[in-house]
DNA sequence: CTGTTTTATATGTACATACATTATAACAAT
DNA sequence: ATTGTTATAATGTATGTACATATAAAACAG
């Protein structure tokens, strides 16, 4: 048999299965080189699937930017590899470290807090439910230069008693089994309210950089939900994208 | 008959109207606010569509995260908005449009400078050289809300007379067969110093999301130095990370 | 050999249909 | 009043089918 195939009585949805096979049929040297896909009408047929199902997961991966559609010509890997990779996946400590800047945590506090609606909408969660919420302020030894506010999703086991000093999505994973895959980001500005200026010792009204994060796992479930309050000029979020 | 509707003859996809039609519904305030759109069955219907070919254009609104579905409930526009997975090779003209805000232009400057250090070391040319700088302010229709200063290489050829209405990228790409494709930005925050609150009518010292970008063509060749200052609130970027 | 036309093939568009799943609402039982 | 059950209405999954369209490659004409 194939070395890839598809379980039509597993609970996973047969696209879905058809995404993941994809996923690592496209990581094989020659398709990563530029060969074309076996057409849609013959993956289908081998996967025994229909072929509408097969284009489901195929857009996913086009619409991700992963695969390239043309006509006539089939579908292959999408050569400029669009992932923007920037190293957004360091944490925090890490990334000033890379920096040669030495971090000190001012502040941590940790509670139990009942969600506003928001948070009961990322997480999906009964209003009810309570969330363990962690606030600290980091910077510099001399300055403290940003405010983090970070709510999380009960399942992921937290009790508030853990040792939020070590990098935090280490710990997740070895403690806790939870790798964070997906992360969106808003980033904007907004002027320090009393409250903030206070912890970031800048006068009230100031410009931050503010950045919401949404952490997520594997299975695009919501982990994290994080503020984060940059002191201007203490922070630049860098990008970059081709096309 | 309805407001919205589909013209089978139209050479334009189904559902890609269909999209185009969605967009603009759900600007409307209501939805905006979290009402349910129509499901998908009376709204397919009303569209004298297919339910299928619907979905289609809901699906890719969904990815964008413009859309948020829930079995039973409905669908409804994204709240929170973890939105937009958008590349952002998107100018800001077709973005917007994209969001169905309409945009106007408040200003439009265009002379020839003489280049600062930064930007004789990007552009990497010599100091005599005189650059095209180009100002504008942008917003909806009632209110700026941002202020743009672009400079452009020499190599570009642009004589300060061309039809800078056109979005940017695309006038580059026909008319000087330059195709810009990897940028790198810095995003930071800044207090709004005096010339600049007052082309976005804010008060001197208010936020401002504040944005460098450094275009390139395919060559890594610099085309472009761009400055942007986004009113606060007005402007959210979002990137998506996964690893 | 070179330019043109045809043909075959891959993706693109579109529909009708069926059943699964899930969250809410309505109702009944405790 | 609370709890459990059932109906219902929305999205979710999946298939089969048909024809449109673009284009690379083959066939052909000059």
């Amino acid at each position: 048999m194939n070395k890839y195939s598809i379980d039509h009585k597993s609970p996973m949805p047969l696209h879905a299965q058809a995404e993941m096979l994809l996923r690592q049929l496209i990581q094989e040297e020659d398709y990563q080189n530029g060969k074309v896909l076996p057409s849609e009408v013959e993956l289908a047929k081998k996967l025994a699937i229909s072929r509408t199902t097969l284009r489901q997961s195929i857009n996913k991966l086009v619409f991700e930017g992963l695969l390239v559609r043309k006509k006539r010509s089939g579908t292959r890997v999408a050569q400029n590899a669009v992932s923007s990779k920037s190293n957004n996946w360091l944490s925090f400590s890490q990334e000033m470290k890379l920096r040669g800047i030495p971090i000190r945590n001012f502040e941590l506090h940790v509670t139990w807090v009942t969600p506003d609606e928001q948070l009961i909408n990322f997480f999906d969660i009964k209003p009810d439910r309570k969330v363990l919420k962690m606030e600290r302020v980091r910077g510099r030894p001399d300055e403290p230069f940003v405010y983090f506010v970070s709510y999380f999703h009960p399942r992921v086991g937290l009790t508030g008693d853990e040792d939020f000093k070590r990098p935090l999505y280490e710990m997740l994973e070895q403690e806790h089994h939870i790798v964070a895959t997906l992360s969106k980001e808003e980033i904007s500005a907004v002027a320090a309210e009393a409250s903030i200026a206070e912890k970031l010792r800048v006068t009230s009204g100031s410009p931050l950089l503010f950045r919401k994060r949404f952490v997520f796992d594997q299975g695009e479930r919501p982990i994290e939900y994080n503020l984060g309050y940059y002191k201007a000029n203490s922070f630049v979020y860098t990008v970059e994208s081709t096309r």
